[in-house]
DNA sequence: TTTCTTAGTGTCAATAAGACACTAAGATAT
DNA sequence: ATATCTTAGTGTCTTATTGACACTAAGAAA
């Protein structure tokens, strides 16, 4: 996009993408940070006349992860009038983010189609910036830097759609590696929920899904007692997926 | 829109609109037939560029029912490059459902972003045609005719959304009558879910989420046993949909 | 007044959810 | 080596929720 090429995109449409990465007890999100000024924003792009959306955002995603098969979700559109903001634009001109000749196309009224993603943190092995950032890093879901227009209120929408998702359908084949211990299963639940659960409850209720199977191995070289290993059952997680889970948690 | 001042319209966006109601045990949906050929099409609209989206999506029903205060949700947002058609594009300037001047507007790329709407069926007097439609019309949702482009697909996942929607919030307020039995109540329920619920465990169910006011009255002149006549608690029922209800069905 | 149909209520059993206590195993400190 | 600390793993009891089911009540029609 070191050039833009606006014949070849659908006017007025855009992408934001809600990353989720999960890394240190924390659900960290991937923001990119804009040149020259302390203002970060969603990765995301526009929609080429010729690409389905989904097929938009996951590209748009393969150019700052490098990976090519993410697990993408449409959550919500984003179409208030108040998106379009001049004095914005003007600013990304003067602090030299986009050069002026792209201030009439970002300048357009956008409805922005929001997905958020579930990715393994360790498979990202260095986040790439776009064109108009200088840097791409993962943040932490509750220490977020300042962010571009609306885009917080978008994050905070996905994380409430997320925390939703829980209640009916299983996560975590996508945010955790092929291997995995229960303690760190109800960590990440309890990382997006923001709540701490029960153990011994969790581990009966996620057993009851029918989707772990136990490999016999353990997490070696880690403090106390060595946890078993446990990997999802691809076959069975995309059936409950499918099917979801009858209650919440 | 006898004449279309694209000047004033968001390129490439539009809006389609699954207005549910619920009459004679049937749900039903609200459909315009096109002018001179046998097909049909979900009211809609383009979105004004000082308009937020979610007001055009009012506007549009507005113009169709003639309510004001029609209950509305943002379910699922339609970008495949396919829902771009030529022909029928073609098609629609041949059979004088559009004038030709609006071919090329008709003919771009929209991304199309779906609402479905629940409204009291008797509420709707007389469904009023768009300019490019000679009826409008309540069909019900098992006996469909022939729909434009992908509406029948947009309104297969609105009644989805519909579905799954019933397990966290409860439905009611805005498809019946201000006063209604609770054996009505459960028709609703049967027939968005197109299964039989027992009577006896319905009633429990959804007494127990306390949004039933009991009028101590009955519905009299009908057959058999006269039934007694509940209201809703607004403020609980807002209430519980902010909430949401656990578990499902 | 008998019959038919729907309305309204109660109970019991099975299942799921919540609260909680113990034993096992590895790492570290002494 | 052994004691201690911390986390892993399992079981049980109680309570709440769900599902299955049978009776009585009231109005309409025969």
């Amino acid at each position: 996009m070191a050039n833009l090429n606006t014949d070849l995109l659908t006017p007025s449409v855009a992408i934001d993408c809600v990353v989720f990465g999960f890394h240190e007890n924390e659900l960290k999100v991937l923001l990119l940070k804009l040149k020259n000024i302390d203002l970060w924003a969603l990765p995301g792009g526009f929609v080429h006349k010729h690409v389905d959306i989904e097929t938009e955002a996951h590209n748009a995603l393969e150019l700052r992860t490098g990976l090519d098969n993410i697990f993408l979700k449409q959550f919500h559109t984003f179409g208030s009038v108040e998106r379009n903001d001049t004095e914005h634009n003007k600013m990304l001109v003067d602090k030299k983010v986009i050069p002026e000749e792209w201030f009439p196309w970002f300048n357009q009224r956008f409805i922005s189609i929001g997905f958020y993603a579930l990715v393994e943190y360790s498979q990202v092995k260095e986040p790439i910036p776009g064109p108009i950032s200088e840097a791409c890093e993962w943040c932490s879901v509750n220490d977020l830097p300042p962010l571009m227009l609306d885009h917080e209120h978008i994050l905070t929408v996905a994380h409430e759609t997320l925390k939703k998702e829980l209640n009916n359908q299983p996560i975590g084949l996508n945010l955790l590696p092929k291997r995995f211990t229960i303690p760190e299963l109800q960590s990440l639940y309890e990382t997006i929920l923001g709540k701490k659960l029960d153990r011994r409850n969790f581990r009966r209720k996620v057993m009851s899904f029918g989707i772990l199977v136990c490999t016999n191995e353990r997490r070696t070289g880690v403090a106390h007692k060595a946890p078993l290993l446990y990997e999802f059952d691809e076959a069975s997680y995309i059936k409950a997926n499918e099917a979801g889970l009858s209650s919440g948690w």
